[in-house]
DNA sequence: ATAACATACGAAACCGATTTCGTGTTAACA
DNA sequence: TGTTAACACGAAATCGGTTTCGTATGTTAT
């Protein structure tokens, strides 16, 4: 890099002290109107920008706010940066994006770097490693070290600090009423592992609106879908139990569904109808397009780093962490 | 954010010098054992992290690299995003991520703040509005300052730094010779308007297939298609021109062809086979899942950041800029 | 003529680290 | 006993800015 022209180098070359540049760039009533003049004209010809770092290290401020995903190859998490950058660079904040990849460690490292002076403040969606291992130390120093922290999506209930959430539970039970006003009686769902805590709400959300239409049989048409083994082996097996309609957790699953139902030789959604959660790329283009749960992520990411800059703007007022949770709706569409 | 403990604090507390704290962190034989033990011992207890901003500023290096796109709700953009992660973070680097969203003004602003100090280097893929406009000054400015840049995806010939590109024209000429080999003659292309580079050149490829096997006829197949007015209007008119294949420049093109062609009561890819360009997860969940050119989106990332940590370590060496093109391939599957 | 007050600028502290250089103390050696 | 070297530490400069405070001028009021 070419060597940056610093107040120091002007200073010297005008001959005036350094303090005199500074103030007659900031256009300081201390400074005669010439030889602000003289400094300006000299600043602009050679094009001098203030060195970002020295103003941070002296303000105490970045106006960099610090994002940490799980991951980004993702249309729910790259819809929420967006929410994120539109709402941070409204207020005039930058971001400073990382990715954990999923990984327990590296969401520790990011942490580390990012929360040593870098950026104003934190926002977080933890990763699935570290919500199995359930060591949350890392994030429970930040909260300790009061450097300001929105926890989003993935949240953790023992963390003490302002969170932004879907209503997975409602987004459930939207998704399956809308099969059951369609006349559906035998609804199957798919959905995750127990200890990825969106399936466990979402397919609560199923279940009540079950129970409320008294459709919850003793037959159990929820069930796990293991990521190990064939996805589309696991759907014939729920095809076979002769339903009606399918509630994916995912726009993938939901994918994978209609494509399963249609070698079985049937068809969508006369034969099965299927409703996704996630409303993505993947809803809207396939054909039949998916009916499907919108998450709001641009909403949320927006919400998110809004309560975040508030807290960091005020600071001194030291109110209770508040949570707020993102009402999904219904997209509804062909195969429903 | 409490009071951050530093090593001020730890020398007043301990009574000795700033030097000494520091040079004991660091673990330097010029202090005593006893004195390194008591010092690192009080740093453990509080918990002591240097601060990032004085380190980046004394050390003039911020092992931060910048990355400016148009957009982030985009596939191929997450997947190189993903690439420069991974390719910075190998080598210990951070990113910091902004989006003009394919705004001049946006880019603009980015580039000036990332450019005072921030970040020792910057990835660029430049906004649509700067390549219709055709104003680079701030891009030179950055070369002129000899700020090391890398510019990947949306390249301009006129700025002289490294560059990484996708190969286009191979893509379309692949693509188009893949159908050519099935057997398919009267082939359209549903291409962008002019002034967006990859149409043009993925045109190029595509014409260059036809004329190999002199299938280049008078009725010319190829149609820029107008964002402003319905798609799939336009795609009704392609399809009456009884052609037997489409060769859609994205996914999203060839998804919405595929919709069409089955709207006018024919099948895929039995009448009409569809070619996409862009491999992303419509592609792969839709049904028929849709044939298309892989970008490889992440060895661009990937490629990218490594060529841009390069310049940064080696910059003494002064070598030319140079460009690399990440070849396409073709991924078949059902539409073909 | 002298006190009082602007005006215009510089010296120095500060933000939080690192590092060079110097120095007082002690020990080893001639 | 005097010289030298090793050891352990501190003072001060540095990175690139901002800001407080002090002060040498010149001007105005009394």
């Amino acid at each position: 890099m070419k060597q940056k022209i610093t107040i120091k180098t002007i200073s010297k070359e005008l001959g005036v002290s350094t303090s005199t540049v500074s103030k007659a760039l900031r256009d300081s009533h201390e400074i005669s109107v010439e030889t602000k003049e003289r400094i300006k004209a000299y600043a602009d010809f050679f094009n001098y920008k203030p060195n970002n770092l020295a103003l941070q290290l002296r303000n105490q401020k970045t106006m960099v706010i610090g994002v940490i995903l799980p991951k980004i190859v993702h249309h729910f998490f790259s819809t929420v940066i967006k929410g994120i950058e539109k709402g941070a660079s409204e207020k005039g904040y930058h971001i400073m994006v990382c990715f954990s990849n999923e990984s327990y460690q590296s969401e520790v490292d990011n942490l580390k770097v990012l929360s040593n002076g870098s950026v104003d403040g934190l926002l977080i969606s933890v990763a699935k490693e570290t919500l199995q291992n359930g060591d949350f130390k890392h994030l429970q120093d930040l909260v300790n070290e009061e450097i300001p922290l929105v926890m989003f999506d993935r949240v953790l209930d023992s963390i003490d600090c302002d969170k932004v959430i879907v209503d997975d539970i409602g987004g459930g039970y939207k998704a399956t009423k809308h099969l059951i006003e369609k006349g559906r009686k035998r609804i199957a769902m798919l959905s995750t592992p127990a200890h990825v805590n969106i399936g466990v709400l979402r397919e609560k959300g199923y279940t009540r609106a079950l129970k409320e239409f008294n459709l919850l049989k003793s037959s159990n048409l929820a069930i796990e879908v293991d990521d190990n083994s064939d996805l589309k082996e696991q759907i014939f097996k729920v095809i076979d139990k002769d339903i009606d309609a399918i509630f994916a957790v995912n726009e993938i699953y939901a994918a994978v569904a209609i494509r399963a139902i249609r070698e079985k030789g049937m068809k969508v959604p006369e034969d099965i109808s299927v409703v996704g959660f996630t409303d993505g790329l993947i809803s809207e283009y396939s054909s039949p397009s998916i009916t499907a749960i919108v998450q709001h992520g641009f909403t949320m990411g927006k919400q998110a780093v809004e309560l975040l800059i508030d807290r960091i703007e005020n600071e001194s007022e030291n109110l209770p962490p508040a949570t707020k949770v993102i009402s999904s709706t219904l997209n509804i569409r062909e195969s429903s």
